[in-house]
DNA sequence: CTCCCTGGTATTCATTTGAACACCATTATA
DNA sequence: TATAATGGTGTTCAAATGAATACCAGGGAG
């Protein structure tokens, strides 16, 4: 049989895993499997050596004499940003602040690497529309990050909380919408009316 | 004190589990607490206290007498969807089939309510620039959905996978691209050209 | 036919684990 | 001043748990 080819009972025991994993928040014991496959209390022989065979074609990791010490190949934590969504910035100085956290949101690691100093804001205004960022979007934003030319960027503009390209010349920095109905935002170097929050990472958008 | 603020001790044990979780795969154990946070092997009791002032606070979930169990409030499993990433969709009867299954991606509940008969695909060209779908991201795709007239599909025509927006006329299907350099493609509806994969339900873009 | 893998049953055992007490110190609040 | 909440220490105990072992049966591969 292929390495990674499951029989029938073997693949019921990993769609428990993972239904029990997702359903509870942690892995089952060797008896809560016995006894979700319908297998006797007493049966955790059996249990054993599904899971030995489930090891071995790779599909779960084991931690030795742990309880409930069952990692899912398919679904690793590790992989997984926790990330606030923040309702409201609001400017303040020398840093704003994030007010009307809506809750959390889960990340995975395919869009962003690290949730340190990460945030979610949802957008307003369509003055990004043609970079693909739309109006109720959700966009993940890194707080300290090296901002660099051409950036995507969250910026305090007079208090304003706004989406913009990011373009710096001689003596100005321009605040460039990715939409001709909007204008650019010119700012002198000495001004202190600007106040770069992040560099925009990623953009979430669910449809209808 | 708010009911909702944390001691710095309070703080610390939240953080380990939430660490302790995300790199191991599963809840720790009391006197894996007790040990992580710096406190005496025997010291379970305090371990205890603190969770309960967690719970009562709204951070955490126990799970009375369930060797770790707890339920991180910020991180509810149940909200997750794991979705496999399809790297090749071959043209086929009566279904088309998934070729070169890249891995899986975590995806929150708040843009998938349900994992089952979704899959994400990566998106090629730039019919749909002006939907914010953009070459790169990642469009999660509900197969088995009904497909209302305005909708965004994914859809075989003459065994060629494209994502249009469909308009139902009286006696054809039109597959709107939107941007105005590509063309509309018309189908008669009792020409056999075309087979709609499915609805698109959320994008996802990762920026630099 | 023999060997290996799968799958089930039964039992034993050392550890691990959550829970419950008792006791103490500090600090903030009423 | 009294009271509650926080935070730490030490101990005991029943229950849960992973591991190991032995036995049995069927099927596929060589």
């Amino acid at each position: 049989m292929n390495t990674r080819e499951l029989t029938g009972r073997q693949k019921e025991v990993l769609r428990f895993i993972e239904n029990f994993l997702l359903t509870r928040g942690f892995p089952p014991t060797l008896r809560e499997i016995a006894e979700g496959i319908g297998l006797g209390i007493k049966n955790i022989a059996s249990v054993q050596k599904h899971l030995k065979s489930l090891e071995k074609k790779g599909y779960i990791k084991r931690i030795p004499r742990k309880t409930r010490g069952i990692e899912l190949t398919s679904l690793k934590l590790s992989n997984l940003n926790i990330i606030p969504i923040i309702g409201k910035v609001q400017a303040g100085l020398p840093i704003p602040a994030f007010e009307d956290v809506e809750g959390t949101i889960a990340v995975d690691s395919l869009f962003v690497r690290n949730a340190d100093g990460t945030i979610a804001l949802r957008v307003k205004g369509e003055s990004m529309k043609n970079a693909g960022i739309l109006p109720g979007d959700v966009v993940v934003v890194k707080l300290n990050e090296q901002i660099n030319d051409n950036d995507i960027v969250v910026a305090f503009v007079d208090g304003e909380v706004t989406i913009k390209r990011i373009k710096r010349k001689e003596d100005t920095i321009d605040l460039v919408p990715e939409n001709p109905e909007f204008d650019v935002i010119t700012i002198k170097s000495n001004e202190e009316r600007l106040y770069i929050l992040g560099k925009v990472v990623a953009v979430f958008r669910r449809i209808g």
